[in-house]
DNA sequence: TCCGTATTGAACT
DNA sequence: AGTTCAATACGGA
């Protein structure tokens, strides 16, 4: 069975976030578009292109599709709600449900860059100290990049071990600025 | 199996 | 204060 995937806009004074999302929940969250240079998002990558908002043969689940969307309609106001506040430099409150692809390794991560708070930062070492596995360091960064939801999972909040800046998967200009908003000094 | 990586810390200039 | 380097775990091809 084929997986299918909504793809909505957030529209943002930095621009135009894309959401997508499968019927668990939020799955991927791309940057905007960097310059009319680049025909792809900063973040887009692996997994299909295929985002489509109907499934294919309906009848009986024409109702229980209409569920859905109004499910993701209800998922994409706490995103934007979410990726809002986190650009005006607030602490956002609801996330929607999360549905992020990946191996063991990389989601464990992730679980560790959501227990970062707002405002505050780790290190790649103390990420990989969180899931038990101290000597990963550079697999956590690997896994960092991999992260198909950039700001809402703050990828942004983990810094190299001598407090300078790592690296980012939309631009380090768009990591400096984020660890901005938080007050966050380098 | 080989290669690259969003690291790290030590040992060097 | 900058540079080099080896150790290192993981993921993709």
């Amino acid at each position: 069975m084929k997986i299918h995937f909504v793809e909505l806009p957030i529209s943002t004074c930095d621009g135009q976030f894309t959401a997508r999302y499968s019927e668990k929940g939020l799955a991927e969250l791309n940057f905007p578009p960097v310059g009319r240079a680049s025909p792809r998002a900063a973040n887009s990558r692996r997994r299909g292109n295929e985002s489509e908002i109907s499934s294919a043969n309906g009848l009986v689940k024409d109702s229980s599709r209409r569920l859905l969307q109004n499910t993701i309609r209800a998922w994409h106001r706490a995103t934007e709600t979410a990726l809002k506040n986190i650009l005006a430099g607030r602490k956002p409150k609801n996330l929607p449900p999360l549905d992020l692809a990946g191996t063991e390794f990389q989601k464990s991560v992730w679980r560790a860059l959501r227990k970062i708070s707002f405002g505050k930062t780790k290190s790649y070492g103390e990420i990989a100290e969180l899931i038990g596995k101290p000597k990963a360091v550079r697999a956590v960064g690997g896994a960092c990049g991999a992260n198909p939801v950039p700001v809402l999972v703050p990828c942004h909040r983990v810094l190299a071990a001598n407090k300078k800046l790592g690296g980012f998967s939309g631009g380090l200009d768009w990591k400096r600025s984020l660890l901005a908003r938080e007050g966050i000094k380098i």
